[in-house]
DNA sequence: TTAAATAATGAATGCGTATGCAAACATGCT
DNA sequence: AGCATGTTTGCATACGCATTCATTATTTAA
C-alpha cells in the first residue's frame, strides 16, 4: 500500500494566514462568526496551498456526513429506473447531499448491503425497487437514521413510502379495456413478491372482477424477453386475450414485439396492450404505447424532501404517501369512440392523498 | 438541525470486553495482531452494543477512504451507460470499494463536481462519457488521486482511459456497408466535442475515402429524438443515404424509427443502418441492429483493475487502452452474398493495444 | 467618556479509529 | 532454569476539523 501524500490542512493555512486553526474552520463554516476581513486573509492563504476542507473530518467532528445512501435495482432492465437515478442525484446534490450509490440486482438480501452504508454513517437511506427487511428497519431505527422507500409500499412503519397509486392504475386500465369493448383479459405480471406488481395486478382483476370477467395471468420477470415469452404463451390459450395489461412498460413493449414479431397479430386490432410508467420509449413511433404515467418528478420532489426533512428534524414521523398515475392515450390500445389517442388523462386533479402513520 | 443518537463506539466495547480500545479496532482488522480468543471476546461484546465500526473515523485515521468517485453522464438518454453504471458499481462493489456518484448532463463542467469528491478524499475517481479539463487533471495528479476515463480519450497523460477501438469500428462499418454494395453514406454524429463520435466518425471517413466516397454528415446530439430528425433531414438531400452509420445505438434507432414511420422507408431495402455498442434493445425483433459491439464487461474490468492498481502502488503510470470491437450482423443492413445475419465478427483475437504513457 | 453590549478570536477539547512503541506474555530450545 | 524468539496487549498519539468557553477587540448607547 502506498502512502497517501498529505494535503494542506487547515493548520497550515492558519499558520500561513496569521491566525489560529479555528479561525480557519470559521472562513469555511458559511454563518460562523468570524470578521470578514480575517476570511480574506484565510481564504487567500488557502488558495495558495490549494486548501480544501475535509470532508471526512468535518463528518466525524460535525456527526453528519451529508451523504444519503441510495439503493437501486433494475437499472438495466428497465429504463425507468435510470430515470429516477437520474433525478434523485441530481435533487440530492443540488440540496448538499452526497451520494453513495448501491446497485442491487431485484433478489439481492438487503441485509448485507445496508451494513455498508450505516458503516459510513450516512444521513439517511432512500430505496428504490427494493424492499427492507423489518430486522434492518428497525436497525436503522435504532441508529436513527431515516429510510425512504420509493416505488415499493412500506412493509414497516419506521420507512416512509412514496409510490404511485397501482391499484388505481390498475382499475384505470381495465376501465380502458373493457370501454372498448375488449373480452378476453390478461395481466403479465413482474414477481409475486413485489408490491408495485401485486398491487396493479389487484387493481385490474378488482375492476374486472366487478363487471364479471377475471383475467388470466402470466408471469414476465420484470423483463422484455420474460414478457415476450409469456405474451406467446398467452396466445397459446384457446381463448387468447384481446387486452392484455402489463405490470410495466418493458414488458409491455416485450408483448407488442412478440405479438407483431412472433405471433402475426396486429396491435392494437387483434390485441390491445397497456403498460405502465411511461418511460421514454412508449412515446416511440414504433410502439406507441398507451399507459399509465408515473409522475415520476413530483413523486421524487416529495421523496427526497421527506428524507431531507426527517434527517433535519428528527421528530417527524414517516409519511405514506400515494401519488395518482395519469393514463397517457396513445394507439397500443383500442378505443372506444369517446377517447382519441395522444391524450392524457389526467388523475392528477385529485390531491395526491397522504396520511401520516 | 435535530442531534444525532450517539452509536456505540469502540471505547464502549472495549470497557464491556474488558479489553482496551486497540483491542477492538484489532479485532475488526483483518490480519491484525489478536489473540483468537481476545477476539472473540470482542465480537461478543459488539454484538451486544450494536456495534459496528465507523468507517468515516477509520478513513480520517487511515487516510484511505475507500470511496470511489464514479461521474456519469447521459444516463438516462442512452442505455448503453446505465449497464456501465451497473457493472462498474458491482465491480468496485465487490473489490470493497464504496461508491459516490455524481450524474452529470453532457454539457455539465466538471470543474464544479470534482472539488466535491475530491473533499470526501475519495481513492479515485472514474469519469464515464465526460472528460475534464487539464486543470482538473493536474489537481487530481497534485493530490496524488487517479483518474481513468471511460469510453472517453485521454486529454492529459495523468488519467488512465479505457475506449473502444472506435476509429476501427467506424472503418469496419464503412467496409460492410461498401461490401454491401452501397453508394451514399451517412454519418449521424452525437456532437461536435465527444471523441467517440469524432472518432467514430473519422474511421468511417476514411476508410470511405480511400475508396473515393464522401459522408454526408448530421448532428444527432446522441439521443433518439435528434437522430430521427437527422434521418428527415438526411431524406431531404438530392441524393439521400443508402447507407446510414450512426454514431451510437440509440441514434441508428432514432433513424430507424424516422426512415420507417417517418419517410416510409424499408430497412434496409431502401436504407441501411448500422449503429454502435450493442445495447440489448438492438437485438429486439423491432429494431434487430447491425453493430459493433463494445465488449463492455472487459472493458470495465480492464478500467476498474488498473484504477485499484493506481491506487494501491502509485508508482504505476496511467494507461491508454484500446479495446477492439466486434461486428455484430443482424438485418437493419444489407448483406453481400457473403454474410448473413446473425453472426458476430469479432476482431478481438487481436489482442487489446496497451502502451503505457 | 464610559459602561454595556456585541463581535471576533484562540486555546483546548472531542469526534472514533488506527498504529508505533514498549511492555508483558507465551513458546520452544538448550 | 535461562534465554531467545515470537505473539499479544495497552498506552499514547495522530488523523483534520468543529465547537465550547473564556478572553479580547470593537461597536453602541448613554
Amino acid at each position: 500500500m502506498a502512502e497517501r501524500k498529505a494535503n494542506a490542512n487547515s493548520t497550515q493555512v492558519a499558520k500561513l494566514a496569521g491566525v489560529s486553526q479555528s479561525a480557519v474552520s470559521r472562513a469555511f463554516t458559511p454563518g460562523a462568526s468570524i470578521a470578514e476581513s480575517t476570511r480574506r486573509k484565510v481564504l487567500q492563504a488557502a488558495r495558495k496551498l490549494g486548501y480544501q476542507p475535509n470532508a471526512i473530518a468535518r463528518s466525524l467532528s460535525t456527526k453528519r456526513s451529508k451523504m444519503i445512501g441510495i439503493v437501486i435495482a433494475n437499472v438495466t432492465t428497465n429504463p425507468f429506473y435510470p430515470e429516477v437515478l437520474d433525478a434523485l442525484s441530481r435533487q440530492f446534490q443540488q440540496r448538499g447531499q452526497r451520494v453513495m450509490l448501491f446497485v442491487v440486482t431485484r433478489d439481492q438480501n438487503l441485509d448485507d448491503i445496508l451494513p455498508q452504508l450505516l458503516e459510513y454513517r450516512v444521513d439517511g437511506i432512500l430505496l428504490t425497487a427494493a424492499t427492507l427487511s423489518s430486522a434492518m428497519a428497525h436497525e436503522c431505527a435504532r441508529l436513527d437514521v431515516p429510510v425512504t422507500l420509493f416505488n415499493r409500499s412500506v412493509p414497516d412503519a419506521h420507512a416512509s413510502s412514496f409510490c404511485c397509486d397501482n391499484i388505481e392504475g390498475g382499475r384505470m386500465a381495465a376501465r380502458l379495456f373493457m370501454k372498448s369493448g375488449h373480452h378476453q383479459f390478461a395481466f403479465v405480471a413482474g414477481s409475486h413478491d413485489t408490491s408495485t406488481s401485486l398491487e396493479r395486478e389487484s387493481g385490474f382483476r378488482e375492476e374486472l372482477n366487478q363487471h364479471g370477467y377475471e383475467p388470466f395471468i402470466e408471469m414476465g420477470k420484470f423483463s422484455y424477453q420474460g414478457a415476450f415469452e409469456a405474451a406467446r404463451r398467452l396466445m397459446q390459450l384457446p381463448k387468447s386475450p384481446d387486452a392484455v395489461f402489463c405490470a410495466n412498460d418493458i414488458m409491455a413493449i416485450g408483448v407488442l414485439d412478440a405479438l407483431r414479431h412472433a405471433e402475426q397479430k396486429k396491435v392494437p386490432e387483434d390485441v390491445s396492450v397497456i403498460g405502465f410508467d411511461d418511460i421514454p420509449m412508449a412515446a416511440w413511433p414504433s410502439y406507441n404505447l398507451t399507459t399509465i404515467r408515473q409522475p415520476i418528478e413530483r413523486m421524487i420532489d416529495s421523496a427526497v424532501n421527506d428524507l431531507l426533512d426527517r434527517i433535519n428534524q428528527d421528530t417527524m414521523y414517516p409519511k405514506q404517501e400515494l401519488v395518482p398515475g395519469d393514463l397517457v392515450v396513445r394507439s397500443s390500445a383500442k378505443l372506444s369512440s369517446g377517447l382519441s389517442s395522444g391524450w392524457v388523462i389526467s388523475t392528477s386533479e385529485n390531491r395526491s392523498e397522504n396520511r401520516n402513520v
